[in-house]
RNA sequence: GUGGGUGUAGCUCAGCUGGUUAGAGCGCUAGGUUGUGGCCCUGGAGGCCGAGAGUUCGAAUCUCUUCACCCACCCCA
């Protein structure tokens, strides 16, 4: 049988000549998460099934049909993590983190798994970098929350985005505006598309979020959400939003923005960019004072959000922003013989050793073919041991700037290029 | 799951309505005399033209099937 040498579907590989960039990015998010006070998590890549099936809503797509579920040979079902929330509670759960301190803060750089039909900026893995904090319900912790997640993507020189706010309401108003929208849209039913006639009867609040011309008309009109928040909820967006202008940042009101898993409350809130295509959305987050206490402990208040690493780096690639990396090697080292390879060997290895990131040619190839190459890497400088350098002791430096060249002693190479 | 598009060297692509040993640019590699990079010149390697079947004297080129990728719906990061 032959081996198919193709990475699966809806997967990629990430090659040397690329990963700086990455490796970049996310440095910068785990500075950034330092500046605000978060420490890193990491979850097991998988999780019982049972965490994701009770908490993220059972009508959900990413629940019904887009989990990677297997049974292990002692017969418990388990699934690749769908998504970063559920298993951060668990692990606060778990390790009785409120214990420690009031207000736990956590980020993660994860890889998660759904079973989609793979497009521009979708993948069937990709990379998310998220961030939890829970204990607090202050709207102010929201703002921080989002002020992160914005000077994160400043600081990669992303200028071009947009901040969309909305409140979903909680669990005591959500029902009533909910009723309130298909009592509204029970006489619009036969003009639904088909989509909107399912989330009729699954999740009513979807349907908002429709790009139907049509539906959009029918919605128009609609009850709106915010006008169905209770007191406490009303409060709390009205906090937020004087938070987000305290802080300087700025942002439009989306009445329609739903965030996808059920266990999100009041805030909701999203950061699209152009140059992705359909796919727009960089980062999606919001509250979910609800979910700890479903998955059974004291009711306690968080807010997150999970930005997606590959949809970041497209974004940044298509606003041709240019990111920093250094791969250049101080030092490259051109041999020409038996007797120069190990001189050359044991040199590198010194440099190394002081942490002067070296290149040893034991390529066997000519001078000429060894300088061109080292020229391509970009060195500052190029050692040269030849036969000469051998007998006298005395290695040639090639400044490979300005072209000219240096005789330093071999016990003197290292200090040289300190 | 539903639509549409694409699949030729490492990369970006040419190959007209089927016709001999499949091309370019970039990249890679080796040279341009005797131990030296970036420019220039010359040579070389590398493709069962996504895979399978069919039509034909003959298929990268036509037909069918399949797979993969891309784009959109859906969903979401």
């Amino acid at each position: 049988m032959d081996i198919n040498y193709k990475a699966p579907r809806g997967t990629y590989d990430l090659l040397p000549e690329d990963s700086p960039k990455w490796q970049y990015v996310e440095e910068q998010f785990r500075k950034i998460c330092k500046n605000y006070g978060f420490k890193e998590l990491r979850t097991p890549t998988f999780e019982h099934t049972e965490l994701f099936t009770r908490n993220l809503g059972t009508t959900t797509d990413v629940v019904t049909k887009e989990m990677y579920t297997f049974n292990t040979k002692g017969n418990t079902s388990l699934t690749l993590k769908p998504e970063g929330t559920a298993p951060a509670m668990r692990a606060f759960i778990e390790h009785n983190l409120s214990n420690i301190q009031p207000i736990t803060k956590m980020y993660y750089i994860a890889k998660l798994f759904r079973y989609e039909r793979p497009q521009a900026g979708r993948y069937r893995e990709h990379t998310q970098l998220g961030i939890e904090c829970i204990g607090s319900h202050s709207a102010k912790t929201d703002a921080e929350i989002i002020s992160l997640a914005i000077n994160f993507i400043e600081s990669l020189g992303i200028k071009e985005y947009n901040l969309k706010i909305n409140s979903i309401g909680c669990p005591k108003c959500r029902p009533v505006f909910i009723n309130a929208l298909t009592e509204y849209t029970k006489e619009y039913y036969n003009d639904l598309c088909d989509t909107c006639q399912k989330r009729f009867e699954q999740n009513p609040l979807r349907m908002l979020d429709c790009k139907e011309e049509k539906c959009i008309e029918i919605f128009k009109n609609a009850p709106n959400l915010i006008d169905y928040l209770d007191d406490d909820c009303n409060y709390h967006f009205n906090e937020l939003k004087n938070s987000l202008k305290v802080l300087g940042i700025k942002f439009s009101i989306d009445n329609n923005l739903v965030r996808g898993f059920d266990y999100y409350t009041k805030t909701a809130f999203e950061i699209v960019s152009t140059g992705l295509g359909s796919q727009n959305a960089v980062c999606g987050g919001g509250r979910y004072d609800n979910l700890i206490e479903e998955l059974g402990f004291k009711s306690t208040p968080s807010v997150g959000f999970g930005m997606g690493l590959e949809r970041l780096m497209i974004t940044l690639e298509s606003l041709g922003i240019n990111i920093p990396v250094d791969t250049r090697p101080t030092c490259y080292i051109v041999t020409t013989n038996e007797k120069s390879e190990e001189l050359g060997l044991s040199i590198a290895n010194s440099l190394r050793k002081n942490n002067i990131p070296c290149e040893l040619d034991v390529s066997g190839r000519s001078i000429k073919a060894q300088m061109k190459t080292s020229g391509k890497m970009n060195v500052k400088f190029t050692v040269i041991i030849g036969q000469e350098e051998i007998q006298s002791g005395i290695l040639t430096i090639k400044n490979m700037d300005t072209s000219s060249q240096e005789k330093i002693p071999i016990d003197q190479i290292l200090e040289y290029l300190l």
